[in-house]
DNA sequence: CATCTAAACGGACCATGGTCCGGTTTCATT
DNA sequence: AATGAAACCGGACCATGGTCCGTTTAGATG
């Protein structure tokens, strides 16, 4: 399981040194045991490295920032649901007509979040170019169900308009500050649906 | 065996010492020079702290985080628009048919999410419940349009469907990212409104 | 194998957000 | 005015993210 972007990304990659390629699967994977043992926000780029057997300066070189960090473990997080996106069983998989796949997707999508919300939050201060991938995945698939069903209008801007409530910004203010349950907010997503698709092409 | 009148809980902090209001002036006010002067992100708390000839312990006392800071300014921000919803000229302001007034608040408030957006990324880490109030108020106007229009199903959740992608970040991964222009999205979130209100209870 | 270069390494160093605690100030009560 | 206590103040101190640069090493070339 190579842990390389999914998406092409333009010019660069020539090739990793032998000590870089090895460094950073040691950094991913101390990174990765201190997070499941203290809990995202008490890693320190000190203690991955040290957990790893490396310098400071060798974390930062590899990923940059710690936000970077995180959004490599991210990604790793995220592998599984994407595959299951893509080739797992219906009706979140492919074989289910497109308006169950887009609600289970909403459902899916929607728990995925909640469960990697640590690592999201961690992820997502600054660095918009990294974790745009694993929301990019997220929103061509959507922008793909959008289509299969004809919706009518800018498809690009529904996707979004679908996808926006869902996050972890909002998802924790609701349920933490307004405190609404799971079940009423992906009732109220698939509402949402509905009203979206209500419109089609003719 | 003094009796502090006791207030609505909810408020609080029934009255504040001269000094600290003194300060907290002093500190708001050499905050926003800074912030216009500098920038937001190059403002340091320190900076502040000596613009506003006081420790930097106070400056913690007073605002908690550096966000929390920020969020202060982001309310005084958001005061001129608050009050342009609520007594404005229409069709923002009252006056004007409830999906006219819709309408005008989704393109107002998208361009005022703009315009403050380095202050709303500052004042958002963190502290959940501060900046909540600045969100509070145009959600609880936007749940009030909805109820007026008579727009059925759970009204607190479509609010925040029409929320969610006006925010910040959303906002800017359109226009940065994906290179997308104002106008479109101010386009595409009207297109959206219609779909969400076209629903009415009978 | 000797050599050479670009890349990687490490850890000292810096900047900044946030905490702590001894001393000071306000202000209600007497 | 004197008093007492709660609130406030300041700046030294700590933790952590991020930078810098002299040194080491992979691996290509002859």
């Amino acid at each position: 399981m190579s842990e390389r972007p999914l998406l092409p990304i333009l010019g660069q990659d020539v090739r990793e040194r032998s000590d870089a390629a090895r460094n950073r699967k040691a950094l991913l994977e101390a990174a990765q045991r201190l997070v499941d043992h203290c809990g995202v926000e008490s890693v320190t780029m000190d203690a991955v490295a040290e957990a790893a057997g490396v310098g400071k300066g060798t974390v930062f070189r590899r990923f940059r920032t710690r936000s970077g960090l995180m959004a490599a473990l991210l990604d790793q997080f995220e592998a599984d649901w994407q595959a299951s996106v893509i080739g797992g069983p219906p009706p979140l998989g492919p074989g289910a007509p497109p308006r169950e796949r887009l609600l289970a997707f909403g459902r899916s999508r929607l728990e995925q979040n909640l469960r990697g919300a640590a690592l999201i939050r961690a992820a997502s201060t600054a660095a918009p170019a990294r974790n745009y991938a694993v929301y990019s995945f997220a929103a061509t698939h959507l922008r793909y169900l959008l289509d299969q069903l004809d919706v009518a209008g800018d498809i690009a801007l529904l996707s979004t308009a679908l996808m926006a409530p869902l996050e972890v910004v909002i998802l924790e203010q609701q349920i933490e500050i307004e405190g609404m349950d799971v079940e009423r907010i992906a009732a109220g997503w698939e509402d949402l649906a509905e009203r979206i698709i209500a419109r089609r092409r003719s």
